[in-house]
DNA sequence: TCTGGGGTCCTAGGACCC
DNA sequence: TCTGGGGTCCTAGGACCC
């Protein structure tokens, strides 16, 4: 279940007056032409207009365009809502992205007396429309990977099924570009090997494809082109990693400001772990110059971590190891954490402290604070550092 | 007024262990 | 009188997706 141009309905419905009146729209970026396109209303793309693309370009392909920022709250709850309005219709439901869901609707033929899989389509499709006024499209087929490119297909507002046993003629179809994980590198080395249609892959064979593209690659390729994908649709998948970033309006260039940054990122990717019950044991800080070069480094600690300070810590720590190779005004600061350990699970004894191990007075205070967000909003209590800066801008900061 | 902000998965090399 | 074979974990980078 794929929706159709999700960030343009959303900001539609967020916004009637203006992004809803608008029948050239982009989502993503600002009028003044900086930042990128998210999603762009069919109309607009009728112009060459496509996400990814500099809302700059953009604006000079489609000039008369209405340009709306992402409004990402909106997004990620009526994406909750699909999901609701979805697991009521199917057994298994597993979200894939803010947008796209897979249901294994299998074992229900007997429940729907055997109606045709275009039928339940077609009812799931009406269903979400009512409930979200979202419209989406809808794919079906025997493994997920086809089932996603089938509901590509049926764009917009359609239903495409892709029967048993039908699979390698609906592979036909497309060119290799079209496959769901071919990509422009993979999609160029292709096509220096003459190599543009699923039918010019069928036709060199098994045993090039393996020699040219390696057993990894390869072997998937020759399995994807007759429709052979064995992946399932797995209901409850645990995240893997949580990240915060920002691109910043001009680059920052004095180290007080970009410490400050560091010390929102860290607070936002903390905030988000502990909502979510987890503890952090890597820690990982994106860096990007000016000229756009971009650079990690991560550490991964011996304890999991949960609160700002912690993570802060270890965040510039990393970040003076990067600058200290090559130190420019910054474009771009992120964070992110993964390698989780559930909070419940028992803490290890700490036997020797390292200087970045969290102490339980960092956890008790991060708890603590974020309760008071909660009760008094987000700006409750924040770090001194952090009201000093909106005070220079002249902010309230009560 | 080029180039966002989330993510996942894979690979390769090195440290380290038995 | 050189340096096996098996494994895990970590880091960095990259491809790809929405």
């Amino acid at each position: 279940v794929d929706c159709d141009a999700f960030f343009v309905q959303v900001a539609r419905l967020e916004d009637p007056e203006g992004a809803g009146a608008h029948p050239l729209l982009i989502v993503g970026g600002t009028p003044e032409g900086r930042g990128v396109v998210t999603s762009a209303s069919y109309e607009a793309r009728r112009f060459g207009v496509h996400s990814a693309m500099s809302t700059a370009e953009a604006l000079r392909l489609c000039p008369d365009a209405f340009v709306a920022p992402v409004p990402r709250g909106a997004c990620l709850s009526k994406s909750r809502a699909i999901m609701q309005a979805l697991q009521v219709l199917s057994p298994v439901v597993a979200p894939a992205s803010i947008d796209e869901f897979y249901l294994d609707v299998s074992g229900t033929e007997r429940m729907l007396h055997g109606e045709p899989l275009a039928t339940t389509a077609r009812r799931i499709q009406a269903r979400v429309l009512e409930e979200t006024s979202i419209q989406v499209s809808i794919g079906g087929a025997t493994n997920r990977t086809l089932a996603k490119m089938a509901a590509g297909r049926a764009k917009p507002a359609g239903v495409r099924i892709v029967e048993p046993g039908g699979e390698a003629a609906f592979m036909k179809e497309l060119a290799l570009c079209d496959i769901q994980g071919v990509g422009p590198t993979f999609t160029s080395e292709l096509a220096q090997r003459g190599l543009v249609t699923v039918d010019d892959a069928l036709r060199v064979g098994d045993d090039w494809l393996l020699r040219w593209f390696g057993r990894g690659r390869g072997g998937w390729l020759a399995r994807i082109i007759r429709g052979i994908d064995t992946h399932t649709v797995v209901p409850h998948e645990t995240r893997r990693s949580l990240s915060s970033e920002n691109t910043f309006g001009r680059n920052l260039s004095e180290d007080r400001d970009v410490e400050r940054e560091l010390l929102r990122l860290a607070r936002s990717v903390a905030t988000s772990i502990r909502a979510e019950g987890l503890r952090a044991r890597t820690v990982t800080l994106k860096l990007r110059d000016p000229d756009f070069t971009t650079r990690q480094r991560s550490r991964t600690l011996s304890e999991p971590i949960e609160s700002d300070l912690a993570v802060f810590n270890v965040a510039r720590s990393l970040l003076e190891d990067l600058r200290a190779r090559r130190r420019l005004p910054v474009r771009l600061l992120g964070v992110a954490l993964s390698g989780f350990v559930e909070r419940d699970v028992p803490r290890q004894l700490v036997l020797f402290e390292d200087g970045e191990s969290e102490r339980e007075r960092d956890r008790k205070l991060a708890r603590v604070s974020d309760d008071l967000r909660e009760r008094f909003g987000s700006d409750g209590v924040m770090p001194a550092r952090l009201i000093e800066s909106r005070q220079r801008r002249g902010e309230d900061a009560d």
